[in-house]
DNA sequence: GAATGAATTGACAACGTTGTCTTTGGCGAG
DNA sequence: CTCGCCAAAGACAACGTTGTCAATTCATTC
């Protein structure tokens, strides 16, 4: 009743056993090259492709990578995975998205639901699921590798990849500076999210290296959402302009999206009378009017590396061994870049 | 060495054969009401849940439905996604998302290997996948269910969910004249993407019902991407203020965010000087400053509508029949709303 | 008190691969 | 010439479910 042909007749038909197909299917160098090239032959004459679902079942392995990620970042994990495509392709992986909503659900069960369903052999986090712990534990409880893309919280190197997210906001504090800026505000993300640590640590520093003290008054926490940043700074900018920060600096690019909107409706000009700085170089950053300034992390090549990682670690479980993979160094960092745009200028003195 | 119980263990404990634990599993009705309670206690007890790769390789299902998508649209995919889940989850399936690159590569065929790969029982189409027939020929030749959404070109109206893309469209420009405008431009989106013609074609009955004559002029081509608008808009506001619209209508949110930017960079104040409107209500709509006027679809119900439609195909097919799913009329459609925001205003009479 | 038939339950063979162990064949060393 | 050994290929049993059909149970009917 099957359409497709299965391996047996592919065995019949090249006149060898079973498991000489699955060897030359498999890549095992325990077949010669004759006979690997008449199967090879005979699979292409019959347009035969194995069944996923079989040789899950007797393989233990799906040879799928999970992708789960929460949902507004979409954006961000279509980045990811066409970053990562090529070296899974290579390694015979195919990655699959799961949207999973970190705020109504239990975001933990979700993904539970979503490995155990489809047994990925491997899952990529991305902020902000890569600094869940209740995440985590159920990969580790599941016996599941995974790389964590950009996660705040020190984690074992061969599983993740940082980004130098610290080192990157402190060049942008000094950068504002050199324009002339005093008094630079700062907008915090949500606790929870990747990174919002790490980047309130580079304003720190950046402020510190340019001579400047940190002020309280001039620190923000939001939640790293628009609407959130719109709310919160409505306090920083209602001061009267020689208390007024000359520039702000934000967490992520939605909410230096949202002070800048509460700029054009107080009123202030931008970048004349406010400098907004944002962070991640969102698509949104260059649609808002003026274009924000912004750092962008090199996403694809944060994608490729995970890949990289991952791929390992599936190859040192199973010793099966399709190829060997490239030695990458763990340690190594991928390098934030400043964008600079409309939205940031020369601070004006004020009378 | 599996750690996780199979039916076999239940089966034994439960002291039934494996064939009724399964039945139990299934929602079979040939089971009594006490053996079933008493299974479904030792199932409890044990922590067992079925192995999805074995139901799929012995059921010929995957219970598992396809949501591929073309790359930026990942927002529209998510909302698909959970709209569609609850229905998707009382019939017990599971959604797996895809991003596929519409652009480089071979869409048909990416979509291809995926569906084949994970054997998904049915696959939900967003725009602008929903209307390449490369696409739905693949699902065709395997024999996939698949619904579209909002397609573009005449389909099986018990394939595909409908919205009112050109009442709506009339209704703005209808909207837009009340406002006491006049020169009414339009921006047309990509030729293959869903709606746009029918977008288009609900501008012409907005000025014909308001008595307005279709200028040429007046419409300008685009390929429904931001940069594309502030491209191909700057002829229509170069002319001189009296010559020029009062108002231009874009066939999506990107595009009029793009229309707005112009205005912006060329002086042109909005709305005073000029109304903006757009399609979709995307996130951007409340992001750009001033907000859009847009026109929103009722995407989680379109989402469950076409789960619905989709379910009732798989039932139909398998016969095996869990449950029985609520009759949906297939030519029921969804209605759109105006969402009036700050970026549409009365006309101005110009000197 | 059988005979009838419907409602439950069970036995066994798929499903299409890979894991493990065995067999075969060829070749070099003693 | 024989033994041993290694590379190549095969046999057979998993893997954990569901499909199909046969067997059992139990209430009903004559």
């Amino acid at each position: 009743m099957s359409l497709r042909p299965a391996i047996g007749t592919v065995a019949t038909q090249a006149r060898v056993s079973i498991r000489t197909v699955s060897r030359v299917l498999n890549n095992s160098k325990a077949v010669t090259a004759a006979t690997r090239n008449h199967v090879m032959g005979v699979i292409r004459e019959l347009n035969y492709s194995p069944s996923p679902t079989a040789r899950r079942l007797a393989g233990h392995r799906s040879r799928l990578i999970g992708l789960p990620f929460d949902g507004p970042y979409a954006s961000y994990v279509t980045d990811i995975q066409s970053g990562s495509r090529s070296i899974f392709r290579a390694a015979g992986y195919q990655t699959v998205m799961h949207a999973c909503d970190s705020q109504t659900a239990n975001v933990a069960d979700e993904i539970a639901k979503f490995v155990r369903s489809l047994r990925v052999d491997g899952v990529i986090l991305t902020p902000p699921l890569s600094d869940l712990h209740a995440v985590t534990d159920v990969l580790s409880a599941e016996a599941i590798p995974f790389v964590k893309i950009a996660p705040t919280a020190r984690s074992v190197p061969a599983h993740s990849v940082f980004t130098n997210d610290r080192d990157a906001c402190a060049w942008m504090v000094r950068h504002l500076f050199s324009q002339g800026h005093r008094r630079i505000g700062y907008v915090i993300g949500h606790p929870d999210h990747a990174g919002t640590a790490q980047r309130y640590a580079g304003y720190c520093d950046g402020l510190a290296a340019s001579g400047l003290c940190l002020d309280a008054q001039n620190v923000v926490q939001c939640d790293s959402t628009f609407e959130s940043a719109i709310e919160q700074v409505q306090g920083l900018l209602n001061r009267r302009s020689t208390l007024r920060p000359t520039a702000i600096f934000a967490g992520n690019d939605s909410m230096a999206a949202g002070v800048l909107r509460l700029a054009h409706e107080m009123g202030i000009a931008v970048p004349e009378e406010l400098s907004i700085a944002g962070f991640g170089d969102e698509p949104l950053a260059i649609q808002v009017w003026p274009r924000l300034t912004t750092i962008r992390q090199p996403l694809q090549t944060m994608a490729r590396q995970a890949a990289q990682l991952l791929v390992q670690q599936l190859v040192n479980d199973s010793k099966s061994v399709a190829m060997p993979p490239p030695l990458l160094d763990p340690a190594q960092r991928v390098e934030s870049s400043l964008i600079l745009r409309q939205s940031t200028g020369r601070a004006i003195r004020r009378l």
